[in-house]
DNA sequence: AGGGTCGCGTAGACACTGTCTACTCGCTGG
DNA sequence: CCAGCGAGTAGACAGTGTCTACGCGACCCT
């Protein structure tokens, strides 16, 4: 009987779950062992097995919540009125925002050597891990095309979320402060104000100057 | 690649770190375990030690072989000559291409998790290896400022590193594929020509459609 | 030539990991 | 009442990275 509750009806995994998130958000992705969750969740080292079959599993739980969460952010903006052009760069925002604050969180969804792979799936917990983004996705493409470029608005779209994963990424490795920076920072410049920079300078690109 | 080794000073050194290159170029980042390295090497797990203090220092020498051949592949494309338009073009192919060509290679040159961090650090072997991507950077603002942008070159090159970042980090995990095509995709358009079509939205972005 | 030293590599121990399997409890249903 | 089952425990196993002690061969120096 596959228990149609998905609330907290089987106590232990949601809070295996629970301590993977903390532990994710504090200590990043190598944080995670398999015995140092059930450790932190006080049960013993094979405890989880009953829920999840291997480690991935457990793992791709978690990396489903920060999935969950980064779609509550991605919806709360996107439901702000405004002009299309600043509801683009809203969600750009929330999700750059999203990729610096829980560091540990988005390094974990997207470390797809550590979740589960195509044969291996949950299958009856949702869908697959893999797909999560694209209901994101669909939003962007949705305020992209608002904004009325007149190419198609999926292919801009994509390289705009390219764009932004790829500041985000780069930004958390240190590389652009490096690279635009030189090594030792002009103190005119706090790197908080390049990378609002660098933002602009993406949303520009991909949307047209704000004046067009 | 050519192992004509005029010094050949310090064999095993060599011999571990062109064992990793081939290994992760095959079976990515997570088969390069310690002992596995040094198995194929012909020697005995503490071999390598007395070579490398730590697991990730041998793997950033084997990234910093990575580092080394993108270099190269820039370096080639950007000694050919034409309109600067173009030039950024073959740099931004060059770089995607590489990433997907060498994908386990691509991906340990960014696991910062598995290389050495600012502390530990070989000091004596080389620059620190988060400034190996500086040069590489700074040919590629050098074309886009030869691009003619009214824009500061310097920012406009770091959106545009950060997009083909993106791309090819994205595409790897497959999400754009997803997010673009479907599940399944129309037959009209395979994944070749998805990936061209983002390459080009990403260079008109950035630098100004071509007629320009 | 003999003896000490040192680079280079071996081998074993240690703590730790993820997975597998046998086992023990406590509860519930017939 | 007691068989069965869900849920969790505990130990074993192979494998990992790091640390330490130990050989061994080549070299240099009186």
């Amino acid at each position: 009987m596959t228990s149609a509750n998905p609330a907290s009806d089987n106590s232990l995994r949601e809070r295996l779950i629970d301590v993977g998130v903390d532990l994710v958000t504090t200590d990043g992705p190598d944080a995670l062992g398999l015995r140092e969750i059930a450790r932190r969740a006080g049960v013993s080292h094979g405890a989880p097995r009953r829920y999840f079959p291997t480690h991935r599993a457990l793992l791709s739980a978690i990396a489903r919540r920060g999935f969950a969460e980064l779609g509550e952010r991605i919806a709360d903006v996107a439901g702000a009125s405004g002009p299309p052009r600043e509801q683009v760069a809203a969600l750009a925002r929330a999700y750059v925002g999203f990729a610096l604050e829980r560091r540990g969180m988005f390094e974990l969804m997207f470390r797809h050597d550590l979740l589960n792979s195509e044969g291996e799936q949950e299958a009856a917990d949702g869908p697959r891990l893999r797909e999560s983004t694209v209901p994101l996705f669909r939003m962007l493409v949705e305020r992209v095309a608002r904004c009325g470029g007149s190419e198609e608005a999926g292919v801009t779209a994509a390289a705009l979320w390219a764009n932004l994963h790829g500041i985000a990424q780069l930004w958390r490795w240190g590389s652009l402060q490096l690279a635009m920076g030189g090594p030792a920072a002009d103190g005119g410049a706090p790197d908080a104000e390049l990378l609002d920079r660098l933002l602009s300078a993406a949303l520009d690109a991909h949307l047209g100057p704000v004046t067009a």
